[in-house]
DNA sequence: ACCCCAACTGAATCCCAAC
DNA sequence: CGTTGGGATTCAGTTGGGG
């Protein structure tokens, strides 16, 4: 069905197309709709009628139902081919994106942000009548509240020199050799998006091997960064011109080796290692003491790898919660050891253990 | 009706209020509704402490359908009370923003921008499942498709430093002195909004002696920046204790004679450049390799704008440091490209990025 | 008076594998 | 399905006390 490289332009309706395609099939859905609430194009309406002042407000009654029953029905197609912990990605401006916020909680998708696009270099507004349109909303949702779809914290974290991600995200729209041209040097597609921006919301949300679903490829962005990044892509497209575009660029982007592609991973990821470990294999004794950094408490390990105090006995994580009334406690940096005469969180030792193992 | 300062704070529900007010009598109206939180268990940070989430009861829907309902009799009865030139802002958050705007449509409103505060500072996610909620959206609409209202587009534009005003504002959240606190020091409103937020907006859409309408008046932000501003102001809010708290908070505010220029407003820097972005940008590919000028350690560039070398992975300051065993390490100035063949330190390539950004 | 550090806080839809 | 418990998780800024 997919390609060799994993990526594949279907040409067609995305209803039709996403209906033919299997069920909870695709790890996450990127989507750029149309937000032509005019209802030119590929949204057809009943009353072709020109409108004048008076019937103006029928006019947007329509205009807006219209679009609300196209909204609803290609996201209940896209959401019918999403694993059940998949997620799915929208953007818009505020022409559309209330709506399709609003839509999506509809439909069972459950929001998890909404994330702001920053332009560095927007349009300015000539006319002097409104704020200068300077950002594009995104809305990263699961497909239903009880799903827990994939982030990719610790890349993100990366991404941001250390500081966790925000949800206002500054990037420069699509211009210069990225913005794709027709032989007139026209741009190819009105509203082509920067690959920067698809970079992060792929970082974010899937890893390599995924597949990636675009209901409205359009030039072929999504699929280009897919592909990049060693994701795996179908994008719908309904215009032949765009989708030969589309084609053609992806004929150009090279496929990223699996190894270039890794990304920080978290420690969520890292095997778990009971503490009973340390003492089997010798790194700590039985009898051997632990205390807290500050010196307050003082545990006794034992053999089977809990810990006693005075009047406290159990797994590092209750008794360290234990004795200072908290909740919960992380044992493993609260609790320290004495190496070479320096107090040391006895997750060292689980960091060394767990390199040996890897090795 | 108004006080002699043009200030007024109606005790009651805003519906019953808003119906008693004349027909087209205000110039702008402000709405701060509930959010429809959503909040389920409670929520600790890492170290325990707990998060004071707002749970209170005029935040609590039954199902989105409820909230659309509350949402569409108020919008109703504000438009009623609205001059045909007038206009509506409204604030909101991911949980509430998409239906409110949505709403605002069908009742026929026309929105002319929606506008992100991007929070200075906000508190971060402290489970690091999603992206740090760091804004809040504002949506301004005029009453109609064909009402024309104020703008002013150059007293933003001077709050701006001369640059048109752009739809994203970077503000701080209310803290400090500003926040109104009760005898115990605890916060007196659970979602007081700063007074430079409604400074911009009061600046952007009303003239000295208008009027403006806030249905959902909590500690009275609002009255008290329209106060200080010379604009009147209808204040409504349901709770007694709210009431009482605005009415003291609005004693205290000075009536300008004319509007005090603004300081926190328009201050722009340099904006901070992480590594990633580098990446994301293109202008590195991951896999491509970093070396220092001597030659001597080299590292592999990773999608997510982490580096590894043999034995270290992490930031590029990170890694610097740690091959050449110093304590702190400048990555931008100790790592280098190949770029025409020469190498030159990636500070230039952030050195282009920013040239690029500011323009 | 000044500096430093610890404690506290803000509209928050915030875990998940094993049993 | 529900319960248990290991253990992962925070940024910018203000306040107040001690040195």
């Amino acid at each position: 069905m997919i390609a060799g490289d994993g990526i594949e332009v279907i040409e067609g309706d995305c209803l039709a197309a996403m209906r033919a395609l299997p069920e909870e099939s695709v790890d996450l859905v990127f989507a750029d709709p149309p937000y032509n609430l005019q209802l030119k194009g590929e949204l057809t309406r009943p009353n072709n009628s020109r409108v004048d002042g008076v019937d103006a407000e029928w006019d947007r009654f329509d205009s807006f139902a219209a679009y609300d029953a196209f909204t609803r029905d290609w996201l209940e197609a896209a959401r019918r081919c999403l694993k059940p912990d998949g997620a799915i990605w929208v953007i818009g401006t505020y022409h559309n994106i209330f709506r399709l916020g609003a839509s999506l909680q509809d439909a069972g998708f459950w929001i998890l942000n909404d994330i702001i696009w920053r332009k560095t270099n927007p349009m300015p507004n000539f006319r002097g009548k409104r704020f200068c349109n300077a950002h594009e909303t995104l809305i990263w949702a699961a497909r239903s509240e009880t799903a827990r779809p994939k982030f990719n914290y610790d890349a993100l974290k990366s991404l941001n020199e250390g500081l966790q991600m925000r949800s206002d995200w500054l990037l420069p729209v699509c211009t210069g050799p990225e913005r794709l041209r027709d032989d007139e040097g026209r741009k190819a597609h009105p509203t082509q998006k920067p690959e920067a921006l698809l970079h992060r919301v792929l970082v974010a949300s899937t890893e390599p091997g995924d597949t990636v679903l675009d209901p409205f490829l359009g030039s072929g962005t999504t699929a280009a960064v897919a592909k990049r990044l060693g994701r795996r892509c179908i994008g719908i497209e309904r215009d032949p011109a765009y989708a030969a575009l589309a084609r053609a660029r992806l004929a150009e982007v090279v496929r990223a080796e699996r190894a270039a592609v890794a990304q920080t991973e978290g420690k969520r990821q890292a095997p778990r290692i009971p503490f009973g470990q340390l003492v089997e294999r010798g790194m700590l004794s039985p009898g051997e003491v632990l205390e807290s950094q500050c010196g307050r408490h003082r545990v006794k390990v034992r053999a089977d790898g809990s810990v006693v105090a005075a009047e406290s006995r159990g797994s590092i994580h209750q008794v360290g919660a234990e004795l200072q009334g908290a909740p919960s406690c992380n044992g493993w940096l609260y609790w320290h050891v004495r190496i070479d005469g320096r107090l040391k969180p006895i997750d060292v030792l689980r960091q060394k253990l767990r390199a040996e193992m890897s090795s």
